[in-house]
DNA sequence: CGTCGAATTGATGTCATTCAACTACAGTGG
DNA sequence: CCACTGTAGTTGAATGACATCAATTCGACG
């Protein structure tokens, strides 16, 4: 029934339907609305979400209490804190959907099982992991070496769709920098590209 | 006749001394000098490097020509550009010796055989991903929310040992600040913990 | 002993934060 | 329909954290 999400796993996954068929009992697909908990820091998280539509986010709060995002997770995108279910220890942080939206729980026995079920669908999983480790990798790389300003150049042209749906001050949270630095950010942007 | 390394993969890794054995033809060891590079940017990754003694870097050198230290890599660990191995693209990163060193060069084979031909060997190259992720996205952590000094305290409690070995300024390009603020930072240190 | 890079220190500059005020706007309840 | 409230975003002024630049000291090593 999470018609997006089978599709998905079938081109981009590589689980045959009859693979994936045997695999629904570790799935629910369930729509939330704007601002649903999914997980909580301390907990431990069970399952990966899978966004059929909407939009979450994954954000950490520090212990003065301002909070940092992870990552955002737009349509077919995942979302999760691998570490707390490999691991099985207390999450880090928490996962909200920032608009309404329609997600797929994966259950954590889903990967489990599809792993030892398809051998291609284990090799995706590593490349998903990897791609992962890239990501992470190149924010650590920014934050050590880019301004403020380059940093939200980069953000905008490796997620411009997010630039419309993601209110300004969590950008600026994603970025690293207050939202009123934020502001200020855009207003030199744009008046050197007018003149 | 990579005795640790064996002995590590054997202990930690879950082979077996025949499978071990059947792979020593993607091992080599070498000594290198200080100042050894094992890999540039532009390059495509063709080794993971496990440290049997000595001391590694893995850093990037930004526009501006300003070095940023993404991993130090001391007895027993292993260090590559994983990305770069794994999606053939060229790396972003160097990784050099700072102090003489022996290092297993593992060429990517070696951990394609050693999968296929053991599922606990799997497992334990899945862990080492996991464990990666979980480093990796840490540090992004400290980055976004912490002080330099706060990071700085992170960092001696987490590698007490490098404080040793690892000259001053390149702690300081891994927390990403100055050598001059580094400096700074202790000496306020010193003044607090002494009255 | 002289040289070179690492580390420290001081003076100054820059970028981003903080705090506060103000505007704009959406949602709520009278 | 309008006042009330709360949140997002902008702006200004002051502050703070860290960077930059330059000078000096220190220690390792040839």
């Amino acid at each position: 029934m999470p018609a997006t999400f089978k599709n998905y796993m079938i081109h981009k996954g590589g689980l045959t339907l009859q693979e994936f068929d045997q695999l629904t009992d570790s799935l629910q697909v369930k729509k939330v609305n704007k601002d649903h908990i999914f997980l909580r820091e301390g907990e431990i998280c069970e399952h990966s979400f899978f966004v059929e539509s909407g939009l979450l986010r994954s954000f950490t709060i520090d212990e003065s209490g301002k909070e940092h995002i992870i990552q955002f997770a737009p349509e077919n995108w995942f979302v999760s804190d691998r570490s707390s279910i490999f691991f099985n220890e207390p999450s880090d942080f928490f996962i909200e959907a920032i608009e309404d939206s329609t997600v797929v729980f994966i259950h954590k026995d889903f990967m489990i099982k599809a792993t030892e079920l398809s051998s291609r669908f284990m090799e995706y999983n590593e490349k998903l992991l990897q791609n992962n480790i890239r990501h992470i990798q190149k924010r650590v790389n920014l934050l050590l070496s880019a301004s403020a300003e380059s940093r939200y150049l980069n953000f905008i042209q490796l997620y411009p769709d997010l630039l419309l749906r993601v209110p300004q001050w969590m950008i600026a949270s994603y970025l690293g920098i207050t939202p009123e630095s934020l502001s200020r950010v855009r207003k030199d942007l744009a008046s050197k590209n007018f003149k």
